[in-house]
DNA sequence: GCATCTGAGTTCAGATTGCAGACTCAGCAT
DNA sequence: ATGCTGAGTCTGCAATCTGAACTCAGATGC
């Protein structure tokens, strides 16, 4: 509807098998197959779904062949796609938080450099760190002429 | 498909017009047509989509009245429901790195303390903080058996 | 050569969801 | 009584989703 950046976003992953995809490619997973099995895409889902990512820049496909086999395609994600690897950590965070039960995230992630485990936060210019942003945050007044 | 948390997000909140939809609420626009003209959704999907942010408890509705007015619906956020005020800012931050162009964010918050605003970053146990993580961040390996 | 297997899709019919626009319904105003 | 407004519901049609079947290329086996 707006042009602002959180439409423009959801026009590209605003799904959730584009979700689902670009955190099992995020994972490692990098063939068709594999994609299949894990995010439980229908197979025409997933094709589209693909065809759309690469399109959009998010996703990578080369040829590639092992020994003995044909060449396959290996979709990798492209720096954008990776990019959103803090968005899925945000949202599960969130989902860990705030909706029942069930199993411990698949997407977390570790430190590079320590191993440790990472968590998304909200920092301020001032150097402030809040993960409580129901008490420390504001939203911007609303413009109320701008539709 | 599989049970952990960023399945059970996208149950809740993997469409495109339940971000939206979120995102106006956490900016104040409290009532039915305001959602309506912010969001573009159609007047169907939005009264179902409140409709399911209610009944996960996300939404809730709290009748109201105006001095010569009828009795009518404000939608506020639950706690729960604000909680997904940062998911929203880190796509929007990923979107406006990564796609082109368009109007600022709608969404971007600031800190109740200072004023400045706030970004959305990934921080380890071990105190390190980036924005960086394609170089920073490593995926957990694979478990393999694990479907 | 010929049949078989596998990965990566494409095609199909049926169900679901999305959409724009018209309709409903309650209560206030004239 | 009639009209207006906010908040939906209904309708008819288009697009998308779904599971299952089908295709197609290349490697392997006989």
């Amino acid at each position: 509807m707006y042009d602002d950046p959180l439409t423009r976003a959801l026009d590209l992953v605003g799904d959730r098998w584009s979700f689902l995809v670009i955190r099992e490619l995020g994972l490692g997973a990098d063939r068709f197959e594999t994609l299949l099995e894990r995010t439980g895409a229908p197979r025409a889902v997933l094709s589209g779904r693909l065809r759309d990512l690469r399109e959009a820049g998010l996703v990578s496909a080369q040829d590639y062949q092992e020994p003995r086999r044909r060449t396959r395609q290996r979709y990798v994600l492209s720096p954008a796609g990776r990019a959103l690897r803090p968005v899925l950590a945000a949202l599960s965070t969130w989902a860990e938080d705030h909706t029942p039960s069930g199993r411990p995230s698949a997407t977390v992630e570790r430190h590079r450099g320590c191993g440790g485990v990472v968590r998304t936060v909200q920092v301020c210019d001032c150097g402030a760190i809040t993960t409580d942003v129901l008490t420390e945050l504001v939203p911007i007044e609303l413009t109320e002429g701008a539709a």
